[in-house]
DNA sequence: ACTCATTCGGGAACGCCGTTCGCGAACACC
DNA sequence: GGTGTTCGCGAACGGCGTTCCCGAATGAGT
Protein backbone atom coordinates (compact mmCIF):
# COMPACT_ATOMS: atom_id res chain seq x y z
CA UNK A 1 0.00 0.00 0.00
CA UNK A 2 1.09 3.49 -0.81
CA UNK A 3 0.44 4.98 2.78
CA UNK A 4 1.33 8.56 2.21
CA UNK A 5 0.10 10.64 4.87
CA UNK A 6 -1.42 14.09 4.02
CA UNK A 7 1.19 16.19 4.62
CA UNK A 8 3.24 14.99 1.68
CA UNK A 9 0.46 14.77 -0.86
CA UNK A 10 0.88 18.59 -2.25
CA UNK A 11 2.14 19.35 -5.41
CA UNK A 12 1.79 22.85 -6.94
CA UNK A 13 2.10 22.62 -10.73
CA UNK A 14 1.85 25.37 -12.46
CA UNK A 15 -0.12 23.68 -15.40
CA UNK A 16 -4.11 23.78 -15.35
CA UNK A 17 -6.58 25.97 -13.23
CA UNK A 18 -5.50 27.65 -9.93
CA UNK A 19 -7.14 26.35 -7.34
CA UNK A 20 -9.32 28.97 -5.44
CA UNK A 21 -8.46 28.07 -1.99
CA UNK A 22 -5.45 26.36 -0.32
CA UNK A 23 -5.53 23.46 2.19
CA UNK A 24 -4.57 25.34 4.94
CA UNK A 25 -7.76 27.34 4.41
CA UNK A 26 -10.21 24.50 4.64
CA UNK A 27 -8.46 23.64 7.90
CA UNK A 28 -8.83 26.69 9.44
CA UNK A 29 -12.52 26.41 8.33
CA UNK A 30 -13.03 23.25 9.94
CA UNK A 31 -11.24 24.31 12.87
CA UNK A 32 -12.88 27.07 13.13
CA UNK A 33 -16.55 25.01 12.92
CA UNK A 34 -15.21 22.92 15.64
CA UNK A 35 -14.20 25.39 17.95
CA UNK A 36 -17.56 27.00 17.52
CA UNK A 37 -20.00 23.85 17.61
CA UNK A 38 -17.94 20.81 18.06
CA UNK A 39 -16.49 18.13 16.10
CA UNK A 40 -19.95 15.91 15.36
CA UNK A 41 -20.70 19.51 13.26
CA UNK A 42 -17.56 19.43 11.34
CA UNK A 43 -18.86 17.49 8.27
CA UNK A 44 -17.68 17.84 4.19
CA UNK A 45 -21.09 19.77 3.54
CA UNK A 46 -20.62 22.53 6.75
CA UNK A 47 -17.17 23.36 6.22
CA UNK A 48 -17.97 23.63 2.19
CA UNK A 49 -20.66 26.13 3.38
CA UNK A 50 -18.30 27.57 5.58
CA UNK A 51 -16.00 28.43 2.88
CA UNK A 52 -19.17 29.24 0.73
CA UNK A 53 -18.08 26.61 -2.35
CA UNK A 54 -19.62 22.82 -2.54
CA UNK A 55 -18.98 19.47 -0.44
CA UNK A 56 -17.02 18.02 -3.21
CA UNK A 57 -14.91 20.61 -3.77
CA UNK A 58 -13.53 19.96 -0.88
CA UNK A 59 -12.09 17.09 -1.89
CA UNK A 60 -9.71 18.50 -4.11
CA UNK A 61 -7.14 19.66 -0.75
CA UNK A 62 -8.28 16.96 1.27
CA UNK A 63 -8.66 12.96 0.56
CA UNK A 64 -11.29 12.18 3.21
CA UNK A 65 -12.70 13.36 6.18
CA UNK A 66 -9.98 11.59 8.49
CA UNK A 67 -7.38 13.20 6.63
CA UNK A 68 -9.03 16.63 7.49
CA UNK A 69 -9.13 15.53 11.34
CA UNK A 70 -5.35 14.89 11.32
CA UNK A 71 -4.53 18.16 9.26
CA UNK A 72 -6.67 20.14 12.30
CA UNK A 73 -4.95 18.43 15.05
CA UNK A 74 -1.61 19.22 13.65
CA UNK A 75 -2.13 22.52 12.77
CA UNK A 76 -3.15 23.20 16.44
CA UNK A 77 0.24 21.19 17.64
CA UNK A 78 1.96 24.55 16.03
CA UNK A 79 0.74 26.80 18.05
CA UNK A 80 3.44 25.47 21.12
CA UNK A 81 5.96 28.07 22.02
CA UNK A 82 8.49 26.36 23.61
CA UNK A 83 11.81 27.33 25.21
CA UNK A 84 15.08 26.07 24.06
CA UNK A 85 15.66 22.88 26.02
CA UNK A 86 18.31 23.25 28.64
CA UNK A 87 17.87 22.65 32.57
CA UNK A 88 16.08 20.37 34.29
CA UNK A 89 14.17 17.54 32.28
CA UNK A 90 10.65 17.59 34.67
CA UNK A 91 10.51 21.37 34.30
CA UNK A 92 10.84 21.02 30.68
CA UNK A 93 8.25 18.53 30.15
CA UNK A 94 5.91 20.53 32.33
CA UNK A 95 5.79 23.44 30.11
CA UNK A 96 4.71 21.31 27.18
CA UNK A 97 1.77 19.40 29.23
CA UNK A 98 0.73 23.19 30.93
CA UNK A 99 0.63 24.04 27.08
CA UNK A 100 -1.05 21.29 25.68
CA UNK A 101 -3.84 21.64 28.53
CA UNK A 102 -4.32 25.05 27.27
CA UNK A 103 -4.63 24.42 23.49
CA UNK A 104 -7.12 21.19 24.38
CA UNK A 105 -8.90 23.20 26.79
CA UNK A 106 -9.34 26.55 24.08
CA UNK A 107 -10.75 23.69 21.71
CA UNK A 108 -12.62 21.54 22.96
CA UNK A 109 -12.91 18.79 20.14
CA UNK A 110 -9.27 18.12 20.39
CA UNK A 111 -8.60 15.60 23.45
CA UNK A 112 -11.13 13.26 21.31
CA UNK A 113 -8.73 13.27 18.26
CA UNK A 114 -5.22 12.77 20.41
CA UNK A 115 -7.24 10.17 22.27
CA UNK A 116 -8.32 7.93 19.69
CA UNK A 117 -6.12 9.26 16.58
CA UNK A 118 -2.28 9.31 17.00
CA UNK A 119 -0.68 10.02 13.77
CA UNK A 120 2.01 12.72 13.84
CA UNK A 121 2.65 15.52 11.51
CA UNK A 122 4.93 18.40 11.39
CA UNK A 123 4.39 20.31 13.96
CA UNK A 124 3.83 16.75 16.00
CA UNK A 125 7.06 15.63 14.78
CA UNK A 126 8.51 19.19 16.11
CA UNK A 127 7.04 18.32 19.42
CA UNK A 128 8.35 14.96 19.81
CA UNK A 129 11.61 16.28 18.43
CA UNK A 130 11.64 18.93 21.50
CA UNK A 131 10.68 16.47 23.72
CA UNK A 132 13.67 14.39 22.97
CA UNK A 133 15.56 17.22 23.22
CA UNK A 134 14.58 18.00 26.90
CA UNK A 135 15.47 14.33 27.90
CA UNK A 136 18.75 14.01 25.93
CA UNK A 137 20.64 14.21 29.23
CA UNK A 138 18.35 11.37 30.96
CA UNK A 139 19.70 8.13 31.34
CA UNK A 140 16.76 6.23 30.00
CA UNK A 141 16.93 4.34 27.05
CA UNK A 142 15.05 5.41 23.76
CA UNK A 143 12.37 3.25 24.17
CA UNK A 144 11.11 4.72 27.55
CA UNK A 145 11.08 8.10 26.48
CA UNK A 146 8.95 7.43 23.31
CA UNK A 147 6.68 5.98 25.75
CA UNK A 148 6.69 8.97 28.01
CA UNK A 149 5.86 11.39 25.11
CA UNK A 150 2.56 8.70 24.52
CA UNK A 151 1.91 8.70 28.19
CA UNK A 152 2.54 12.82 27.93
CA UNK A 153 -0.14 13.18 24.87
CA UNK A 154 -2.78 10.73 26.18
CA UNK A 155 -2.99 11.93 30.03
CA UNK A 156 -2.91 15.50 28.60
CA UNK A 157 -5.59 14.68 26.97
CA UNK A 158 -7.91 12.70 29.37
CA UNK A 159 -7.56 15.29 31.74
CA UNK A 160 -8.38 17.73 29.80
CA UNK A 161 -11.28 15.90 28.88
CA UNK A 162 -12.45 15.64 32.16
CA UNK A 163 -12.08 19.19 32.66
CA UNK A 164 -14.58 20.24 29.81
CA UNK A 165 -16.79 17.69 30.51
CA UNK A 166 -16.92 19.14 34.31
CA UNK A 167 -17.49 22.03 32.72
CA UNK A 168 -20.37 21.23 31.07
CA UNK A 169 -23.41 19.27 32.25
CA UNK A 170 -22.31 15.78 31.24
CA UNK A 171 -21.21 16.09 34.76
CA UNK A 172 -24.49 14.64 35.80
CA UNK A 173 -25.02 11.69 33.33
CA UNK A 174 -22.05 10.22 33.96
CA UNK A 175 -22.03 10.50 37.87
CA UNK A 176 -26.09 9.33 37.63
CA UNK A 177 -25.42 5.85 38.58
CA UNK A 178 -23.14 6.50 41.12
CA UNK A 179 -25.74 8.66 43.33
CA UNK A 180 -28.23 5.32 42.80
CA UNK A 181 -24.91 2.82 43.73
CA UNK A 182 -24.36 4.82 46.98
CA UNK A 183 -28.22 5.10 48.41
CA UNK A 184 -28.55 1.21 47.17
CA UNK A 185 -25.75 0.68 49.67
CA UNK A 186 -23.84 -2.47 48.36
CA UNK A 187 -20.39 0.09 47.99
CA UNK A 188 -18.90 0.86 51.30
CA UNK A 189 -15.69 2.26 49.77
CA UNK A 190 -17.19 3.84 47.23
CA UNK A 191 -20.27 5.82 49.65
CA UNK A 192 -17.85 6.80 52.23
CA UNK A 193 -15.24 8.34 49.68
CA UNK A 194 -18.55 10.56 47.96
CA UNK A 195 -20.12 11.47 50.82
CA UNK A 196 -17.35 12.30 53.34
CA UNK A 197 -16.25 15.77 52.40
CA UNK A 198 -18.81 18.35 50.80
CA UNK A 199 -16.97 18.23 47.89
CA UNK A 200 -13.63 15.80 47.06
CA UNK A 201 -10.87 17.86 45.96
CA UNK A 202 -9.27 17.22 42.67
CA UNK A 203 -5.36 17.15 42.61
CA UNK A 204 -4.23 20.25 40.39
CA UNK A 205 -3.00 19.44 36.83
CA UNK A 206 0.38 20.25 36.96
CA UNK A 207 0.83 17.67 40.49
CA UNK A 208 -1.07 14.66 38.80
CA UNK A 209 1.70 14.99 35.97
CA UNK A 210 4.69 15.37 37.44
CA UNK A 211 4.24 12.42 39.74
CA UNK A 212 3.19 10.04 36.49
CA UNK A 213 6.68 11.55 35.33
CA UNK A 214 8.48 11.04 37.84
CA UNK A 215 7.77 7.55 38.32
CA UNK A 216 8.00 6.83 34.93
CA UNK A 217 11.01 8.36 34.26
CA UNK A 218 13.25 7.76 37.76
CA UNK A 219 13.93 11.08 39.78
CA UNK B 1 -32.97 17.13 32.74
CA UNK B 2 -33.93 14.19 33.84
CA UNK B 3 -30.93 12.33 33.46
CA UNK B 4 -31.99 8.50 34.29
CA UNK B 5 -29.12 6.23 33.01
CA UNK B 6 -29.65 3.24 30.97
CA UNK B 7 -29.25 1.07 33.40
CA UNK B 8 -32.54 2.50 35.86
CA UNK B 9 -34.64 2.46 33.21
CA UNK B 10 -36.09 -0.85 33.21
CA UNK B 11 -39.61 -1.87 34.14
CA UNK B 12 -40.79 -4.92 33.68
CA UNK B 13 -45.23 -4.35 33.83
CA UNK B 14 -46.73 -7.10 33.69
CA UNK B 15 -49.28 -5.37 30.98
CA UNK B 16 -49.12 -4.91 27.67
CA UNK B 17 -47.60 -7.35 25.10
CA UNK B 18 -44.56 -8.97 26.09
CA UNK B 19 -41.34 -8.22 24.52
CA UNK B 20 -39.86 -10.68 22.77
CA UNK B 21 -36.28 -9.93 23.41
CA UNK B 22 -34.08 -8.10 26.49
CA UNK B 23 -31.86 -5.43 26.38
CA UNK B 24 -28.94 -7.46 27.02
CA UNK B 25 -29.12 -9.68 23.85
CA UNK B 26 -29.80 -6.45 22.25
CA UNK B 27 -26.05 -5.73 23.39
CA UNK B 28 -24.85 -8.84 23.34
CA UNK B 29 -25.61 -8.98 19.45
CA UNK B 30 -23.81 -5.66 19.77
CA UNK B 31 -20.72 -6.81 21.09
CA UNK B 32 -20.80 -10.08 18.43
CA UNK B 33 -21.10 -7.55 15.91
CA UNK B 34 -18.13 -5.17 17.14
CA UNK B 35 -15.75 -7.94 18.11
CA UNK B 36 -16.34 -9.28 14.76
CA UNK B 37 -16.24 -6.19 12.39
CA UNK B 38 -15.56 -3.51 14.51
CA UNK B 39 -17.19 0.00 16.08
CA UNK B 40 -18.20 1.74 12.65
CA UNK B 41 -20.10 -1.91 11.91
CA UNK B 42 -22.18 -1.35 15.07
CA UNK B 43 -25.07 0.60 13.38
CA UNK B 44 -28.69 -0.02 14.68
CA UNK B 45 -29.72 -1.67 11.67
CA UNK B 46 -26.50 -4.22 11.38
CA UNK B 47 -27.28 -4.78 15.12
CA UNK B 48 -31.23 -5.38 14.38
CA UNK B 49 -30.28 -7.19 11.40
CA UNK B 50 -27.86 -9.51 13.29
CA UNK B 51 -31.29 -10.06 15.90
CA UNK B 52 -33.19 -10.70 12.62
CA UNK B 53 -35.63 -7.65 13.37
CA UNK B 54 -36.16 -3.69 12.14
CA UNK B 55 -34.23 -1.23 13.24
CA UNK B 56 -37.15 0.61 14.77
CA UNK B 57 -37.38 -2.03 17.14
CA UNK B 58 -33.91 -1.99 18.97
CA UNK B 59 -35.66 1.81 20.32
CA UNK B 60 -38.11 -0.19 22.80
CA UNK B 61 -34.78 -1.25 24.43
CA UNK B 62 -32.54 1.60 24.36
CA UNK B 63 -32.96 5.28 24.16
CA UNK B 64 -30.05 5.90 21.28
CA UNK B 65 -27.07 4.36 19.70
CA UNK B 66 -24.78 6.31 22.54
CA UNK B 67 -27.11 4.54 25.27
CA UNK B 68 -26.15 1.23 23.41
CA UNK B 69 -22.41 1.73 23.68
CA UNK B 70 -22.56 2.49 27.18
CA UNK B 71 -24.10 -0.75 27.43
CA UNK B 72 -21.43 -2.88 25.52
CA UNK B 73 -18.95 -1.28 27.89
CA UNK B 74 -20.67 -2.24 30.89
CA UNK B 75 -21.43 -5.72 30.03
CA UNK B 76 -17.43 -6.27 28.92
CA UNK B 77 -16.91 -4.70 32.25
CA UNK B 78 -18.07 -7.35 33.96
CA UNK B 79 -15.93 -10.20 33.11
CA UNK B 80 -13.57 -9.16 35.48
CA UNK B 81 -12.61 -11.97 37.91
CA UNK B 82 -10.86 -10.25 40.77
CA UNK B 83 -9.36 -11.42 44.20
CA UNK B 84 -10.79 -10.00 47.56
CA UNK B 85 -9.02 -7.11 48.27
CA UNK B 86 -6.09 -7.61 50.78
CA UNK B 87 -2.04 -7.45 50.71
CA UNK B 88 -0.39 -4.75 49.12
CA UNK B 89 -2.39 -2.18 47.03
CA UNK B 90 0.49 -2.38 44.26
CA UNK B 91 0.28 -5.65 42.94
CA UNK B 92 -4.08 -5.67 43.80
CA UNK B 93 -3.99 -2.76 41.05
CA UNK B 94 -1.36 -4.19 38.80
CA UNK B 95 -3.94 -7.37 38.71
CA UNK B 96 -7.10 -4.85 37.68
CA UNK B 97 -4.93 -3.07 35.13
CA UNK B 98 -3.66 -6.57 33.55
CA UNK B 99 -7.09 -7.97 33.50
CA UNK B 100 -8.15 -4.65 31.86
CA UNK B 101 -5.70 -5.18 29.05
CA UNK B 102 -6.46 -8.44 28.43
CA UNK B 103 -10.12 -7.38 28.20
CA UNK B 104 -9.19 -4.55 25.81
CA UNK B 105 -7.05 -6.85 23.21
CA UNK B 106 -9.97 -9.40 23.04
CA UNK B 107 -12.53 -6.34 22.21
CA UNK B 108 -10.13 -4.30 20.29
CA UNK B 109 -13.42 -1.48 20.07
CA UNK B 110 -13.39 -1.25 24.00
CA UNK B 111 -9.98 1.40 24.24
CA UNK B 112 -12.18 3.75 21.86
CA UNK B 113 -14.86 3.60 24.31
CA UNK B 114 -13.06 4.14 27.49
CA UNK B 115 -10.99 6.94 26.40
CA UNK B 116 -14.09 8.73 24.75
CA UNK B 117 -16.65 8.27 27.68
CA UNK B 118 -16.71 7.44 30.62
CA UNK B 119 -19.72 6.54 32.08
CA UNK B 120 -20.21 4.28 35.11
CA UNK B 121 -22.78 1.41 34.92
CA UNK B 122 -23.39 -1.11 37.46
CA UNK B 123 -20.02 -3.23 36.42
CA UNK B 124 -17.79 0.35 36.44
CA UNK B 125 -19.29 0.93 39.53
CA UNK B 126 -18.33 -2.34 40.91
CA UNK B 127 -14.79 -2.37 39.34
CA UNK B 128 -14.05 1.36 41.52
CA UNK B 129 -15.00 0.02 44.36
CA UNK B 130 -13.03 -2.67 44.20
CA UNK B 131 -10.36 -0.34 43.11
CA UNK B 132 -11.02 2.03 46.53
CA UNK B 133 -11.16 -1.45 48.73
CA UNK B 134 -7.80 -2.26 47.30
CA UNK B 135 -7.00 1.60 48.41
CA UNK B 136 -8.45 1.54 51.88
CA UNK B 137 -5.46 1.02 54.10
CA UNK B 138 -3.86 3.44 51.86
CA UNK B 139 -2.94 7.01 53.48
CA UNK B 140 -3.64 8.92 50.13
CA UNK B 141 -6.70 11.33 50.42
CA UNK B 142 -10.14 10.48 48.35
CA UNK B 143 -9.39 12.95 45.87
CA UNK B 144 -6.16 11.20 44.54
CA UNK B 145 -7.83 8.00 44.77
CA UNK B 146 -10.24 8.40 42.53
CA UNK B 147 -7.87 10.09 39.88
CA UNK B 148 -5.66 7.07 40.40
CA UNK B 149 -8.61 5.14 38.75
CA UNK B 150 -8.80 7.35 36.30
CA UNK B 151 -5.65 7.11 35.13
CA UNK B 152 -5.48 3.36 35.62
CA UNK B 153 -8.14 3.26 33.10
CA UNK B 154 -7.41 5.82 30.77
CA UNK B 155 -3.70 4.15 30.76
CA UNK B 156 -4.76 0.86 30.31
CA UNK B 157 -6.79 1.67 27.50
CA UNK B 158 -4.09 3.95 25.35
CA UNK B 159 -2.00 1.13 25.70
CA UNK B 160 -3.96 -1.91 24.93
CA UNK B 161 -4.55 1.25 21.48
CA UNK B 162 -1.57 1.33 20.50
CA UNK B 163 -0.64 -2.76 20.69
CA UNK B 164 -3.90 -2.83 18.64
CA UNK B 165 -2.33 -0.02 15.94
CA UNK B 166 0.69 -2.00 16.03
CA UNK B 167 -0.86 -5.16 15.12
CA UNK B 168 -2.93 -3.97 12.48
CA UNK B 169 -1.35 -2.46 9.36
CA UNK B 170 -2.06 1.20 11.15
CA UNK B 171 1.82 1.33 12.18
CA UNK B 172 2.85 2.34 8.34
CA UNK B 173 0.63 5.32 8.36
CA UNK B 174 1.44 6.97 11.85
CA UNK B 175 4.87 6.74 10.99
CA UNK B 176 5.00 7.55 7.56
CA UNK B 177 5.98 11.65 7.89
CA UNK B 178 8.20 10.40 11.14
CA UNK B 179 10.15 8.39 7.99
CA UNK B 180 10.18 11.37 5.95
CA UNK B 181 10.80 13.71 8.85
CA UNK B 182 14.34 11.62 9.55
CA UNK B 183 15.81 11.70 5.95
CA UNK B 184 14.84 15.36 6.06
CA UNK B 185 17.77 15.76 8.34
CA UNK B 186 15.79 18.97 11.23
CA UNK B 187 15.22 16.37 13.85
CA UNK B 188 19.04 15.10 15.15
CA UNK B 189 17.39 13.48 18.52
CA UNK B 190 14.46 12.19 16.59
CA UNK B 191 16.89 10.76 14.47
CA UNK B 192 19.16 9.12 16.41
CA UNK B 193 16.38 8.15 18.39
CA UNK B 194 14.69 5.88 15.70
CA UNK B 195 18.02 4.33 13.94
CA UNK B 196 19.71 3.67 16.56
CA UNK B 197 19.39 -0.14 17.34
CA UNK B 198 17.75 -2.33 14.74
CA UNK B 199 14.41 -1.64 16.70
CA UNK B 200 13.75 0.42 19.64
CA UNK B 201 12.50 -2.05 22.44
CA UNK B 202 9.38 -1.15 23.81
CA UNK B 203 9.10 -1.18 27.95
CA UNK B 204 6.54 -4.06 28.75
CA UNK B 205 2.85 -2.95 30.01
CA UNK B 206 3.71 -3.92 33.48
CA UNK B 207 6.37 -2.09 33.96
CA UNK B 208 4.94 0.87 32.37
CA UNK B 209 2.02 0.68 34.77
CA UNK B 210 3.38 0.05 38.28
CA UNK B 211 6.01 2.75 37.45
CA UNK B 212 3.10 5.62 37.21
CA UNK B 213 1.04 4.30 39.88
CA UNK B 214 3.99 4.37 42.52
CA UNK B 215 4.93 7.64 41.29
CA UNK B 216 0.85 8.81 41.83
CA UNK B 217 0.39 6.82 45.25
CA UNK B 218 3.87 7.10 46.38
CA UNK B 219 6.13 4.56 47.44
C1' DA C 1 -65.76 -14.96 25.89
C1' DC C 2 -65.30 -10.43 25.15
C1' DT C 3 -63.59 -5.77 25.78
C1' DC C 4 -59.93 -2.71 26.54
C1' DA C 5 -55.83 -0.46 27.95
C1' DT C 6 -51.22 -1.17 27.08
C1' DT C 7 -47.14 -2.60 25.09
C1' DC C 8 -44.39 -4.41 21.16
C1' DG C 9 -42.75 -4.89 16.16
C1' DG C 10 -41.28 -2.66 12.44
C1' DG C 11 -42.16 -0.47 7.51
C1' DA C 12 -41.77 4.07 5.87
C1' DA C 13 -39.95 8.35 5.89
C1' DC C 14 -36.91 12.51 7.17
C1' DG C 15 -32.74 14.75 7.17
C1' DC C 16 -27.99 14.18 7.39
C1' DC C 17 -23.72 11.99 6.28
C1' DG C 18 -19.05 10.65 3.32
C1' DT C 19 -17.85 9.93 -1.06
C1' DT C 20 -17.82 9.42 -6.34
C1' DC C 21 -18.92 10.72 -11.08
C1' DG C 22 -18.73 13.52 -14.70
C1' DC C 23 -18.79 17.73 -17.05
C1' DG C 24 -18.29 22.62 -17.96
C1' DA C 25 -15.19 26.33 -16.75
C1' DA C 26 -10.70 28.38 -16.08
C1' DC C 27 -6.13 28.71 -16.55
C1' DA C 28 -0.73 28.06 -18.50
C1' DC C 29 1.74 27.25 -22.28
C1' DC C 30 2.80 26.98 -27.15
C1' DG D 1 -6.41 30.07 -30.83
C1' DG D 2 -5.53 25.46 -29.63
C1' DT D 3 -4.49 22.10 -26.20
C1' DG D 4 -3.51 19.83 -22.04
C1' DT D 5 -4.51 20.01 -17.39
C1' DT D 6 -6.54 21.20 -13.25
C1' DC D 7 -10.52 23.02 -10.61
C1' DG D 8 -15.46 23.74 -8.98
C1' DC D 9 -19.26 21.40 -7.88
C1' DG D 10 -24.39 19.73 -8.86
C1' DA D 11 -26.23 15.33 -8.72
C1' DA D 12 -26.49 10.98 -7.14
C1' DC D 13 -25.58 6.61 -4.26
C1' DG D 14 -25.76 4.08 -0.25
C1' DG D 15 -25.80 4.29 4.61
C1' DC D 16 -26.78 6.41 8.91
C1' DG D 17 -29.74 7.70 13.58
C1' DT D 18 -34.11 8.57 14.73
C1' DT D 19 -39.29 9.36 14.68
C1' DC D 20 -44.06 8.31 13.32
C1' DC D 21 -47.61 5.56 13.32
C1' DC D 22 -50.37 1.64 13.02
C1' DG D 23 -51.40 -3.28 13.21
C1' DA D 24 -50.61 -7.11 16.22
C1' DA D 25 -50.21 -9.26 20.57
C1' DT D 26 -51.02 -9.66 25.24
C1' DG D 27 -52.90 -9.54 30.40
C1' DA D 28 -56.55 -7.81 33.24
C1' DG D 29 -61.23 -7.00 34.22
C1' DT D 30 -65.83 -8.52 33.78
Amino acid sequence: METVPVWLRDRRSGVGRPAERSRAEVTAAAIALADREGLPAVSMRRVAAELGTGAASLYRYVDSRDDLLDLMTDEVAGAYRLPAPGGAWLPGLLEVCRQGRDLMLRHGWLPELVLTRSALGPHGTDLLEHVLAVLSEHPADTGRKLEAFAVMSTLTAALALHELNAASGTRQRQGAYLAHAITAGRHPHLTSALTGDPLVPAPSFEDTVSRVLLGLLGE
